[in-house]
Parts: C-alpha cells; structure tokens; sequence
DNA sequence: GATGAATGAGCGTTCATTCAT
DNA sequence: GATGAATGAACGCTCATTCAT
C-alpha cells in the first residue's frame, strides 16, 4: 500500500488536468511560483481554458485544496477502525499521519502556505475538516466520556496529539531529529500522557 | 508590562520607519502584499531610498525578521530565571509566549509566511534560534539529565510544549478555543505530562 | 528604384510594427533611446504584447539587426554580376553601398551603436556577414587568384575598399565633402590602386 | 617608450581623479557602464562633489573626451617632422596611429560609443580635431600643392589613408587579420597608391 | 568647497484576466 | 466549448540630479 497521493481522476478530463498540474507546478516551483499561464501550458490547456471551469485563480486553488484535503482525508482514515481500542486508534492514525508526510513532503509546506494566503478563509475550513474528520472527533469525544482523556476542548486534545506530527515530520526531513519508528511510538506514549486523565 | 512589540527604534530614522512600515504591512495585507512601492509610500520614503538602507528585497525582509527574532526572544526570556524549579521556568516561558502570541496575532501568520517563502534559510534561522534561546535549551537539557525529563531528542521536548502554544492561540484568536487562564494551566499540565518520565 | 528599405513586411503584422517602431525609435532618438515601453507606445501595443514576439530585449535587437542586416545585404548584392569585369562589379557595388547609406543615414550611426552595445556578439556577426556577403568574398578571392588584386589578407582589401564608404558617406552627410558622383568615381579608382598590383 | 596614456595630471586634484575613474569606469565596463554613482565610488569623492566640477554628465563626458584626443594627439604627433619627406612623415604616422589602438585597445570602441551617443556634437568635434591635428592636414595640403597627392579633398584623402587603420586593428584584435609588421608596410603602400598621382 | 542622503521618473519584465474568433 | 493573442497595472530596481548640512 503506497502513502503516495494519485487525485483527480474524476469529473471532466480537462478540470481533472488542470488540478494535476497545479499539484505539480507547486511541488516543483513552491506555492509562490504558480502562474495561469505555466499553469496551462502544463495541463496542455489554453490559458482562457482555465476560466471556463474556475472562476479566478482565488477559485482554482481553493478547489484544488478542497480535493487535496479530501482526499488527504480519505487516505488518512483507511484502516480507521472505531471498534478498536481508543489508544489503538489513535495510534494508528498518529503511524498514517506521520508515514503520508512523509511520502509527500511537500503536501505540509503547500498547505500552510495556503492557510496563510489570501485565498484561504478560516471557518468554512474549520467546517469541512470537522466533517472529514468527523470519525477522529468522535473518538475524541468518546475518550471525554469514557473519561478516558481529560476534559478538555476537542481541538485543543487534537492539538496535543495529532497537530504535533507535522511539526515533527517537519524537524525530520530539515535533518534536527530523525522520526523513526522507535522514536515515534515513544512520541506516541508522551501525547498519550498528555490528553489522558492522571 | 504590555506584551507588544515596540522595535525598531535605534540606528537611522528612516531605517526604523521602513521596518515598521514593513511589519505594518504584512500585517494588513500578508506576506504577498509586501512590494516596495508600498512600502516606500507607507514608510514616507522614496522607493529609491529603501535600497540606500537594503540591498534588495530578500535583504531587507531577512533583517526584518531577524530584528523581530531578536526582540521577540528577549521579550520571552525576560523574566526567564534559570534558578527557579524547572516547572517554575516552563510555566512562565509557555504564558510567555501565550500572552505574545495574543497581544501579537498576526506575528506568527507573518513567521509562517516568511519561513514558507523563497527568502528563507532554514539552516540559518535553526542556528540562529538556538544562539536567541539558548537558555531554554539548557532548561531541556537539564531536565533531561536530572532524570525529570523523558529522554527524547531535545526537538521532540520542545514541540511536545511549546511550538503548540502558536496552534493553540491560533484556535483561540479565530474563535475555536478559548484560551484562558484555567485552560492553559490545565494545558500546561498535560504537556508536563508528555514531556516527564512517568 | 529607391534605395529606402522597405522591411518587415512578413509574418506576423505585430511583430513588422514592432520592427517597424524599433527602427524609427532608433533613429529619432539614438539606440540609447530605445526602451521596452517607448517602442510599445509607437509600436500601437501594449508592453506585454512585446513579450508575446521577443523573448527580451536582447532578443528583440538582435532580430531587428539580423532582419536589416539581411535585408540591406540582398539590396547590395541586387545586380551584383559576377560574370561582369572585376572593376565593374567592384565598382557597381561601391556606388550600391553609397546610395543605400545616403537613402538612409541612420543605417550606419545604428549599425555601429548596436556593435559597440553590450547585445552585441562580434563572432556570430562575422559568420552571418561571411555568409550574407559571400559573392563579394568571392570577387575578392578571384581578383587574388588572377593576380589582379595584391595578395594581402581578404579583410584588409575590403576594408582597403568598401570600409571606407561609410566613413565617406558619414563626412558627406555632415558636410565636410561633397561626395558627388565626380568625386567618387575618383575615389573609386583611388581605392582600386590600393588593392590592385602594380 | 610606451604607448600607454597618462592623463589627467593638472588643474584641481579632486578633477583629474574623476577624470581619471572615468576611463578606468569605461574601459572596466563599456560605456554603457558609466554611473555617477560608481564614479564618485571610484573617485573617491561625493556624488555632489561631482556637479562641482561639471555641469552634469554630458558635460563631464564631453570634457573627458577633449582631454583624451588632446592627449592622444599629442602623442600620435610626438616624433612627427614637417621636415622629412612626405611619405615617410605618412608612414611614420601610420604606424604610431597602429600601436597606440594596439596598446589601448578599448580607446577606439569607447571613442565610437562617445561620437554616437546623445552628447556628441560633430560640428564642435571637427574644429577640434582639425586644430589638433593641424599639421597632418599641413602634410595632406603640402601633398596636394606638390602634385604628389591626388586633388580630391582633404577629408577624402585622410579617410583612404589614416581612417581605416582603426578598422584594420579592430580586425587585428578581433583575430580577423594579423597586422604584423610586414602587413602594416604592405597595406601602407597600398595606402599610398591610393592618395598618390599616377 | 564638499558631502551623501534623498528623490522619483524610468527601466525591463511578469502575470491574471479578457475576448474576438 | 476552446483558443491564445492581447492587455496594462504592477513588480523589483537603477540612476542622474538636488540640497540641507
């Protein structure tokens, strides 16, 4: 099983070209490199044909990163299994997290870059990861319950456990610590004690 | 004592004005809206005369950032006392940069900006942010010596506490969380959790 | 038959115009004068629409000067007989050069500003002129063989005897000689002493 | 003896250095190199000093270029005896002309660039230049007037023997031609049957 | 006389967007 | 639907010149 994205094979043949190569204009030249004019020669598209199926620029990235994180999504709960044990879960999701990044080293810098462009608004992204998401806040609020983990609010829980792993696998690939397995599920265990009562 | 930044305010006017103005319009308009005619009309300034004070762009966007380094980690380590018990000094640094973060919010969006953009050293800023906060990486060290600390790589420690802080008023500034005293000592506990043996 | 270059006439219109202007802009006011946006205001185009022709500048300048340098050879070498007499085809292309340089008297101030600029490569220069001129290298090379011309190296004949027109041409339009049909015809047979033997 | 130009050592101190950096600023970087900024760098001495001493930059270029011929010719006329036989006063000339190109090979192109730049004047140039080389024009009279020249016009004669050894050694340094000693003489012959009678 | 900080028009170039075909 | 030539405002930067000190 690769960790490896492979999107946009839906829809129109030419939107689903398009979105390709915004991906991978933005791997090779950085978020800021990204013009409608590189953009169509290398979706072997005209650049008015990029009007016809995205309003603006604003438009076409936004798109882009709606199917991005949908399909981020998707591949990240593969294998999610509400019925296992709480730490088994979350464990794994922590393991699926940390391996997608690191298969797609470029997806965390993109993103951020995104979250803080103009393009990007806040709250309709807040909405659509807590449905994406909605199996992880369950778990989240589960734990609450169970009185498993501590009462606090879900994205600061979420922020304790999960939000690290970007900035770990980030530490990774700039060479400061190495995020092996070892390291890893002892990372795990830390969080764990974080967001757990006692 | 306020928490806001007050800089720029040695060496040439003129130099200190085109920095605030710098700051001032990353502020208002993000990362990408900063040009030099812009700034060279909020600054009251010439556009020829930013390049008497920097050699170009990149240099004058890396000594902003290098000037609002160096006082955002003198604002963090005052009052940063070495000889207090280890959980006194965590404590204090981590409301710290809460209370920065808070009486600042657009200074970690700008951070963010600037180490996502083709300005950025990586090598450079991790050697620089070691020299500015080179205390609390003692701090981490001699946690870890003392036993109290879990024996991970000092990195890990560092995001496993502190780089949520910025996540956490992130949520907190758009409204998902809210950032009290009451949860940030209920927070601060459960990263000691993470980071001490046991 | 005029000897006023007619040019451009091909391809494109927008790029002719572009030509056309860039030409007229030199000529007015001098190839320091030549900017990307004075050349688009004559041209009747917008500064981008140069960009959609010419790569750059350079480029642009370097096409302005292959297209004339091509255009002014084939005007020369129109009538040029190798099958006449040496000194009747030497001579008949000595008055052609003459006639062109006093039909347009920008030619020559151009085509040596452009030589002396920084666009300027001397040795693709001298290949294309090789090639553009190779019937009168060709006169030379036979005036050699039959002994009639001194056997001195090919440059140094043309420049013992077409070279020189330029300079003669540049004098009679500023006033200094009167370089009338009389006169060079005299300079004709004076030149011809200088590379014949004996 | 050398050939090499020393220059510029009169008159005010603060003059002849700007002077003096501004052959060194052309034959460095052309002329299109020429900035007042560099130039007050290279001389030492503040932009403003500069307006001191000329108007602006036309006139400073204008003022460089008379102190330039100024010099060179005195130094093409230095060993020039009205007192030899008139080819050999021809000769004598021609060669000086050859190495002083040869041994300041950026003169000719940076004296070109002057003569086509906006800040030439060519009426003024010619007084000038037949003031400083007055008794060349002398020799060229006393030829005509002795019957051993041809009976064309000055200018003309000057042309077919003096004009085009700037071309030559252009070729020369180009790697054209060689115009080693034995060329020089033969082309000087030749020179010589072209302005002669018979 | 001498300074050099300051100016601002001008430079070559890019790029999101439009629209006639 | 699809094209791609055309636009023109905006970009980062340079430079001859001025003027308060």
């Amino acid at each position: 099983m690769t960790m490896k994205l492979d999107l946009f094979k839906s829809r129109s043949d030419k939107r689903s070209r398009i979105l390709e190569a915004t991906g991978q204009l933005i791997a090779e030249q950085g978020f800021h490199g990204l013009s409608m004019a590189k953009l169509a020669r290398l979706s072997g598209v005209a650049a008015g044909t990029l009007y016809l199926y995205f309003d603006d620029k604003d438009e076409l990235i936004r798109q882009y990163y709606d199917e991005i994180h949908q399909a981020v999504a998707e591949q990240l709960l593969q294998g999610f299994d509400r019925s296992e044990p709480l730490f088994e879960q979350y464990r794994g999701l922590w393991f699926r997290v940390r391996d997608f990044l690191i298969a797609n080293p470029d997806h965390f810098s993109s993103k951020v870059q995104y979250e803080h462009s103009p393009f990007f608004d806040p709250l309709r992204q807040q909405q659509r990861l807590e449905e994406l998401f909605d199996p992880v806040m369950a778990m989240f609020q589960q734990g609450i319950e169970a009185g498993v983990f501590k009462p606090l609010p879900i994205p600061v829980l979420v922020t304790l456990s999960l939000d690290l792993v970007p900035l770990l696998v980030q530490k990774h690939l700039r060479g400061y610590i190495v995020l092996d397995v070892e390291t890893s599920e002892a990372t795990i265990l830390a969080c764990w004690s974080a967001i757990c009562q006692k």
